[in-house]
Parts: structure tokens; sequence; C-alpha cells
DNA sequence: TTGATTTTGTAGTGATCACTACGTATATCT
DNA sequence: AGATATACGTAGTGATCACTACAAAATCAA
């Protein structure tokens, strides 16, 4: 592969970052939109999100952690930045609208909100921790003790 | 500022950024060590960490998330990566040191690394979240919910 | 086989990178 | 003040970056 031929195909640098993006989600990274689809309580959903991140994220070596959390954490090119933002930000929608289905608004304003984010900040340091280095049980304990957590916000106010 | 005197004074870029961290530790990472020097169980230790991390992490917009955890996640340099490696085990040493004074590994072996592994992965997604513009109330409630999973995980087994 | 359409490799574009040789200005010290 | 040492800016080093103009080669239909 030469530089021409790559550019042929995916135009720009960015381009090729966007399909690979948009592939690794529909393959390392479906378990979010599998998860999300189970029936059963938040609390549930939740601890069922951390444990199949632990193993998506440090089942295989050559790629550790979350593409799309860690792939252009630091980036300078404001574009890539902007499309991971986009992308986040969508998922981070579809799990609050899942959290709504156990609390929504009316009863409970603004718990799927911190559920959700709650979340986010835990598959960011699955993700982070894997990259690191940390063995696979290590992050499958931290996830466990991570969903923990995330049941008792359930059960509580 | 012109680049000669700049390399005069740190030798190279790697030197910059390592005297930058130095300084940065000694600053806005200076709460780890100030909890870890705290008396009270391993328990109000590790929701001490979280909650003053979320703080430091969040207050000063111009550098948000952890220096340590996300200036050098994806460089290319190996020396960088060496740099900050070191820095981040001898973290999680002190973190283990401090965690057996509560569980001694003849009695709870293992305990303090879960522990202190977990605590190294909420604080990267701490940093992580707050670096991708988590607002700091949003960081403090998941910290706090990281803090249940943390006492929940300290008063079992 | 021939002719047309992609696909590929060669070689090079300008821009930016980390870094430096060197002459000059500034500060310091006796 | 004068001598010395230090810091500074100018300008440029080679290396790498994302990307491309152009031509040869592989592919295909007829």
């Amino acid at each position: 592969m030469k530089p021409p031929s790559l550019y042929a195909a995916f135009g720009s640098k960015q381009g090729l970052y966007e399909r690979a993006v948009a592939l690794y989600l529909t393959r390392e990274g479906v378990f979010v939109s599998e998860v999300l689809a189970e029936p059963g309580p938040v609390a549930e959903i939740g601890a069922r999100l951390f444990a199949r991140a632990a193993e998506a994220y440090s089942t295989d070596r050559s790629h550790l952690g979350c593409l799309l959390t860690d792939g252009a954490r630091n980036s300078a090119d404001p574009g890539v930045c902007a499309f991971t933002k986009t992308l986040k930000a969508a998922g981070r929608e579809r799990v609050i609208a899942r959290f709504r289905r156990d609390f929504p608004p009316e009863s409970a304003p603004g718990k799927a909100e911190r559920l959700a984010d709650y979340v986010g900040v835990t598959l960011a340091g699955l993700s982070a921790a894997a990259r690191d280095g940390l063995p696979s049980e290590a992050l499958a304990e931290a996830a466990a003790i991570a969903a923990a957590g995330f049941r008792a916000a359930c059960t509580q106010t």
C-alpha cells in the first residue's frame, strides 16, 4: 500500500480515521449497543456494560482500550476532535435514553444523566487502564467494583 | 522565548516535559500525597482521593484532567512513554503501600493491589472525562458514585 | 488482442517538526 | 566603567509530515 492508493480510497487521513472508527464501532464497540438493547433493570445494564468493556478493551493485545475514547485524545486537529466529540455525545444520549426507562426525568430528574456520566467516566477509565497495560483480570475486578458503585447509585435517591 | 533559550535551559523537548510534569506533581498533583498521608480507614482515603481528583481535574479550565495520565497518552516517543510509565508505577506502589495498612497481604492477599488498580482506573476516568469537558459538578457526582463502590469493596471479603 | 478504466509505484510538493551554529545584545561582577 | 559571562534573536539544519502530479502497470469489456 502506497500513499496514492490510500488517499484515492479515503480522501484524507481524517477520512481514513473516521472509516476506521466506524468499523470499530460495529465490531469491538458493539457491546454497548447490545447491552443497551437487553432487558433488565438499569443497575444490571450498567454492570454488564462495565464487564463487557473490561473484556473488550483487554482481549486483543494489538489494540488495547477503546479506539473512540483513547484514539484521538490529544489530537491537534480540530476536525478530528469535532468528529470524536460528536460520536461520544451521541453515545451518551443513547445511554441516557435507555436509563430514562427506569429513571424518567419527571420522577427522577437528572438521574439518568448522572448515571450515564458515571458510565462514561468508568468506561474511559477502563480504556485508559487497559492501554496502560493493566492485565485483563485486574481490569475485570475494577469493573466489578465500579458495578457495585453503580448498583448502589441506582437504588439510592 | 525563542528555541535556543529553551533548549539551553531544558536540553530537549522531553527534558522540558519531564520538568513540567515534576512541577505539576508538586502543585495540582499533590492531593494524592496529601490524602495518602492523612489518617483514617482506607475506604475514606479512596473516597477523598476521588473527590479531590474531581476538583483538581476540573478547576482550572486551561488545563483539564491530569497531566501525567492524559499528557502523553498516545505519544510516539518511547522515551516519554517510559518516563510516564515509571511515574505511574511509582504512584501505584505508593497507593498499595498505604492500602496495605488496612489490608496486609497476609490476611488479605492481593486486596491492596485490587483496590489500588481500581483507584487508578477511576482517576484515569475522571481525568479523561474532565478533558472531554464534563462539568465540575457532574465530575464530583461521578466521583461520589465511584467512592460508594470503593467503600463497598473495602468492607467485603 | 485492442482500447479504455481503474489501480499502483515513483518521486516530489510545501509545511512543520525538534534542534542548533553563530553573531549580538544584555546582564553581571569586579 | 570595563571585562566577562550569560542570555537572546536570526536564520537555517535535516527529518518527517500529509498529500499529490505523473506515468507505468494491472484489469476489464469488446
